[in-house]
Formats: C-alpha cells, sequence, structure tokens
DNA sequence: GACAGAAGTTACCGCCGGTAACACACTAGC
DNA sequence: GCTAGTGTGTTACCGGCGGTAACTTCTGTC
C-alpha cells in the first residue's frame, strides 16, 4: 500500500485509455509532444524536470502517466517505431524488381536519418543512457526489422530452410551496414542520399548476385 | 587557486608519468585493473563509488587520476582498442588472399565479440550512458576502423579516386554490418563462429566480385 | 450540496558525479 | 632532528538527478 499509484498504467493507454481524451486538460499525446520537443533539443539526457516544465505541468504527473523515464521514452520510440517499420515493410514487399526493392527499402531509411537526425539519433543510436527497457526496445525493433529481412531474403533467393541462418545472418548484418553507413554519411555528407543508397544497394545486389 | 589540484593529470599520465611508480602503493593499472573488474560486472553503469571502493580507496583519487568518470572509461577503452586495432589492421594487411584477409579480419572481430562479451559491449556497443566523451571516443574507433577498411578496398579493387566515396560508403557499412552480425549472434548463437565468419566473407566477396 | 476521483502541487528521499578541505606519510635539505 | 614540501588518502559536503508520499485543488455526478 505504500505504493498506491505506483502502477497506474505504465502501459495499458495505448490500448485502451478512454478516460485520458474526456476532460482532462492534458492528454497523453500532449505530454508525449511536449517530452519529443525537450529530447530532440536537449538530447536523451533530458530531465524529467525540463520535460515537465516544458509540459507546462510538475513531474509527478509525468510520472502517474509513463511510471518511470524509461516508459516515457518507449512511448516516445514506439510512436515512430512503427510507422518507420511499416515503411520499411511496404519497401521491402513492394511489387517491383528486387533491385528496386532493396532500393526503396534503404532509402526510406536514409530519409528520416537525413530528415531529422535529432529523432534517428534518439531512436536508433545509442543515447538513451543506460535505462536497460529502452535499450531492449530498441535492440527489439532491428532485431524485428532483421528477422523481416531474413525472410525476405530467404524467398528471395528461394534458400532451402537449412540455409536460412545464412539469410538471417546477412539480414541482420545488412541492417547493420546501412545503420552504420548512414551515420557515417549523416556526419561527412560526402555526397547526396541517392548516391549512399546506390553504393550499398549495389554492394547487397553483388552479394545476392553471386548466392 | 580554488581549484588547486584539479588539473594534475587527466590525460598526461600516459605519455609521461614517471613518478606515478616511484613509491606510489597504487597504480594507475592497478586502479584501471579493478575498474575493469566492476565495469564488466556491473554494465558500465557501475559508479565511482563502487569503482573507488573496489580499488580499496575512496572517489576523489580516482578524479584526481582521471579528472572525470569520461576520462575513467576513455582510459579504460584505449587499453583494448588500441589493441583490436592493430590486430584488425594486422588482419587486413596480412600477405593472404583477399578471401582469405577478409575472413581474417571478421573472425578477429568475433573472436573478441565471444571471447569477452561484456568487454565488447563496453567497447564497441552503447552502454557508456549519456557521457558525450566516451561516445565520441567509440565512434572515433568505428570511423578509424572505416577509414582504414576504405583506403583497404579502394586498393584492393584498384578504384579511380573519383570512386573512392563508393569505397568509403562500403567500408564503413561493413563495419557496422560485422558489428551487427556480432551482436544477434551474441545472443542466438544459431551456429558457430566458423559459420557466421564465412556468411559475413561470402557477402562482402559477392560485392567485391560484382565491383 | 456532498462526494468520488482525477489533476496537480510541494516537499521530501537516496544516490549520483564531482569538489573542497583537511590528515597522514615520506623524502630532502639544513 | 626538525622543518618544508609533495603526493596519498580521507571525510564531508554540493547541486541535481530519478522517483515518491502526502496534500490540495478542481470537476463532474447523484
Amino acid at each position: 500500500m505504500a505504493t498506491k499509484a505506483a502502477a497506474p498504467a505504465p502501459d495499458s493507454p495505448p490500448p485502451g485509455r478512454p478516460q485520458a481524451t474526456r476532460r482532462g486538460p492534458r492528454t497523453r499525446q500532449e505530454l508525449l509532444d511536449a517530452a519529443e520537443r525537450v529530447v530532440l533539443r536537449d538530447g536523451p539526457s533530458a530531465s524529467m524536470n525540463a520535460i515537465a516544465t516544458e509540459a507546462g505541468i510538475t513531474k509527478p504527473i509525468l510520472y502517474r502517466h509513463f511510471g518511470d523515464k524509461a516508459g516515457l521514452y518507449v512511448a516516445l520510440a514506439d510512436r515512430h517505431i512503427e510507422t518507420l517499420l511499416a515503411r520499411l515493410q511496404e519497401a521491402l514487399t513492394r511489387p517491383a524488381t528486387r533491385q528496386e526493392r532493396t532500393r526503396a527499402a534503404i532509402d526510406a531509411w536514409l530519409r528520416l536519418v537525413e530528415g531529422n537526425p535529432a529523432l534517428y539519433r534518439f531512436l536508433v543510436h545509442r543515447g538513451q543512457a543506460e535505462e536497460p527497457e529502452v535499450r531492449d526496445r530498441v535492440a527489439m525493433f532491428q532485431r524485428r526489422l532483421g528477422n523481416a529481412l531474413a525472410v525476405g531474403i530467404a524467398a528471395e533467393l528461394d534458400l532451402p530452410e537449412d540455409q536460412w541462418p545464412r539469410a538471417q545472418a546477412w539480414a541482420h548484418g545488412i541492417v547493420g551496414m546501412v545503420q552504420a553507413a548512414g551515420d557515417w554519411w549523416l556526419d561527412e555528407q560526402p555526397f547526396g542520399r541517392e548516391d549512399l543508397t546506390r553504393h550499398l544497394a549495389d554492394l547487397i545486389d553483388g552479394a545476392y548476385t553471386r548466392a
């Protein structure tokens, strides 16, 4: 009974949450918007106090809404991760040639990198501090992405089941490849996005061709 | 005069440091050993107090030796990064076939991943909290690695100068690829290290072959 | 109008990174 | 032998963090 309001709704809001929009002066969405503003401005080390101030409230409300800092960050990440994953899925299953699918998926990723670097760094990169919950969430996102890509590769190459581990290794490697190349490119910007897309697609196509 | 002993030796110890071993009861090396023990046990969120206790001393001594937490972590990382980088350089310039060099470099990396996962995570992965100094150091390590690999690729393929950006994109991508695949493999362990080495080398060789 | 309950506040806790100020050893010079 | 100086170590503190308890509105309902 000591922690009466400790576990009110750490993750139930997304599914149900009918009363949040009732007469509440501040919607969960508004809080997330404010949090995103601060995190994108101050980096992932933004304090809960700063976020609360930006939202025009005080700390305990944030904690009532999101449980703890990790909960807030996870909610923040989830808003974008799902849409990004959907966009990548669409690119990967688009009815087109294999090369075009590859290029479309890489381009979708790089568009996020280029369009909102701060958001990209928050979502994908290290930077979520040591919060293990958030780390796991981001790792899970990359893992899901890799697994989806592995299925696509196995289908693409018509691999027999005993070759699936190879497809998985490739898939998770390719995810990391695009990410790392995007990081480097974001810093150096030695050429346009289209060029990087083409270079990376070339690399992957080479592997496909030889497989 | 307020901070009389604030800037005694934040980074001068590595080069000179003749008096540290004079009659000092505790060597810088011993402190780093203790710090490494704690970090590898508790993760990168280990507190300075815990490290000091492990070393049998108290906090201010740590701060006199390393300046701040980032300085300690950088010193900790540097001990291993240089040797790892040298090992990779050796594999990349070894007199052998291109395939063998590729495999040797990947294998050197994966041996570290397999042999000491905690150290690997500390060195390469996210996890150094938000300390930007340490983040930069690790990023710089990967960047150096990618640049060295880019030179190797350009030489390997005899690329004209106007094609160097492509080699760079590939190099930084490949570094991320091996790292991400290694992460995934470390968690799932669906097959032996040699298999992963072979799969990744195949992917890269395919690109080479088609280039 | 009394009441349930959500929204919001102040004020606190323990811990963290980091620092100031002081105490002890040891060696050097007279 | 005594003092001065320097490096090693300590205790005790600071501001700020994440997180919580306890209290105060404010709002709508019967």
